[in-house]
DNA sequence: CTAACTGTTACAATAACAATATAACAGTTG
DNA sequence: CAACTGTTATATTGTTATTGTAACAGTTAG
């Protein structure tokens, strides 16, 4: 799977990489169980450092969306295949709540947001 | 309206203060036209410097959300009553293909997203 | 068994950002 | 005029982001 930097973004760089590999997972470009480049292959591949992969992987093994084995490398957990985990449940309503506060703010109305929502989430699952 | 800071949160402070004054407006505590208290007055009020709730409230005019009058204060912008912003629409798709990939890196399936995206407007935006 | 690969840890340096502090400026209002 | 608005400037402190170099400890291929 290809993944891109922008160096000129606000967003870390880190963080710029955990949120592609999230939605590489969840387009299904990565499947469970897949191998992902080690760090120093895709720090050098991205002409980024060794440390700033390492952080983006450590947040997502945190979240339990990435299997870290200190020698052998990293692969795609099979945590999505589970159904929902309630751990995220707390992280997930903050999120929400905040996008649809913000929603709000700028004009949008009930039936645009979950339209617009079902829209997107049908681009990205793919059902 | 009450507003509330965590020194301790990882969200800064100014983060933290922008996010509670959309989820009033979005909740309805606060109304397009009301005064918001003084850069001064509410920095002494919550216990932090004047310039963390400046830029709180920069940030909030730059999304349209306040106005600001160099000299007459703070209040909310009428933008809410309008219908969708154009200019907001990138940042929502942005945001919202985040958390519906993030979701389903957790195992969450379309209903279960779709059906918490409708419980949480109902409760904010109380329809 | 060595060599090449994994992630991890440690230490250091630089730059940017968050938050604070103090002060002055320029309008508005009582 | 005095007291209030937000804004601007300058400075300091602490934290975070990013990079760099190096070593460590397992794993695996030649």
């Amino acid at each position: 799977m290809l993944l891109r930097i922008d160096v000129n973004s606000e967003e870390t760089l880190y963080s710029q990489l955990s949120n592609q590999i999230k939605y590489g997972i969840a387009r299904g470009y990565l499947v469970p169980g897949e191998d992902l480049p080690s760090v120093r292959g895709l720090a050098s591949e991205l002409g980024i450092n060794m440390h700033t992969v390492s952080k983006a992987y450590k947040m997502l093994k945190e979240e339990g969306i990435i299997i870290i084995n200190r020698s052998k490398g990293v692969k795609v957990s099979k945590k999505v295949l589970i159904s929902r985990d309630d751990d995220y449940d707390k992280i997930f309503n903050k999120k929400m709540t905040e996008l649809i506060a913000e929603s709000l703010c700028n004009g949008y109305e009930k039936d645009q947001f979950i339209h617009k929502a079902n829209k997107l989430f049908d681009e990205i699952g793919g059902k």
